[in-house]
DNA sequence: AATGGGCCCAACCGCGACTTT
DNA sequence: TAAAGTCGCGGTTGGGCCCAT
């Protein structure tokens, strides 16, 4: 932006060779910096940019590296269902654009700082009259609990601590940090049978809505990968199954439906029973 | 066809946190 | 323990594209 693409000498020439280039990435200094990480790895960041031969900074080379050359990273615009995670996460968790950002694989915390910034905050501004912070769009979908409300309406029992420090950022929990999002099922007989009663994320023994309401029929036809190792990763849980201990619980939110197939369905499913992004409240009561 | 304004997004900047020496 | 080096984050900037006039 500030300028233009390196040319062909300029890049780990001799002209200016001293002088660290800024502004765009031209497609040989791409092809180097992938080159070199795929083949040798990140040591650190400015010892990449030196031994790609690359005039930019290790910072430069990073960001370049994050936001755009990772193979991992997805190309097609941000989805509907992307944009409602991104609305519900932002409220519960601020501009932590990196945090949110790893609840959505593929999407790189710039890539949902410029997409919040861009639309969906105009978008809300305009929805509220310019108001800030409050969300007209979330309004519609029903506001989430604050924070730390959340946490307590979510957390398992033993876990509220764990979520609330979480929702006000000081370290995260391995494990909690990705459990509040979405419902869990207990897990029944294993194997594939799945569980026979879901229960809240909150860890209440209650029943909800969860699997019972899922409008994709029983309730293992929503029970992706569930113990059977069709997606071929056997053992791997795509409810959370909480049977009263932490260590046992199998983890899902957002990102592993989005990698999953069939997460469509259940996501679908929920979204028709309004029990995942912004309603999330309603899905425990 | 020209041009002005708005929007999108890649990339920079500054700063705090973390790691290493 | 302190200093230096490095990393990662959020905010901001500005070039280029698109569209309306």
């Amino acid at each position: 932006m500030v300028e233009k693409p390196a040319s062909q000498a300029d890049v780990g020439g001799e002209v200016e060779a001293h002088k660290e280039r800024k502004g765009l990435w031209s497609p040989e200094e791409d092809e180097r910096l992938y080159t070199r990480i795929t083949r040798h790895g990140v040591s650190t960041w400015s010892s990449v940019a030196q031994l790609a031969g690359l005039r930019r900074s290790g910072k430069s080379c990073r960001l370049r590296w994050m936001n755009y050359l990772r193979p991992d990273l997805k190309k097609e615009p941000i989805s509907k269902r992307e944009e409602e995670t991104i609305i519900s996460l932002q409220k519960s968790l601020g501009n932590r654009w990196s945090v949110i950002a790893a609840k959505m694989p593929g999407r790189t915390d710039n890539e949902i700082k410029n997409y919040w910034n861009s639309r969906i905050r105009k978008r809300q501004t305009i929805s509220t009259g310019g108001g800030k912070g409050d969300s007209g769009l979330a309004k519609q979908q029903g506001d989430l609990p604050a924070a730390d409300d959340k946490a307590a309406v979510l957390a398992p029992p033993g876990e509220k601590e764990l979520v609330s420090s979480m929702a006000t950022g000081a370290a995260a929990p391995p494990v909690p940090a990705r459990f509040p999002l979405f419902a869990c099922q207990l897990l029944g007989g294993g194997g594939g049978g799945g569980g026979d009663a879901a229960i809240a994320a909150a860890g209440t023994t209650e029943s909800t809505t969860t699997h019972e309401n899922n409008g994709a029929g029983s309730e293992s036809d929503v029970s992706v990968g569930n113990g059977g190792g069709q997606d071929g990763r056997e053992g791997h849980y795509y409810y959370c199954a909480v049977d009263g201990d932490i260590d046992m619980v199998h983890l899902m939110s957002f990102d592993d439906l989005l990698e999953y197939p069939a997460g469509d369905l259940l996501m679908d499913a929920w979204d028709q029973n309004g029990l995942y992004s912004t309603n999330t409240g309603n899905s425990v009561d």
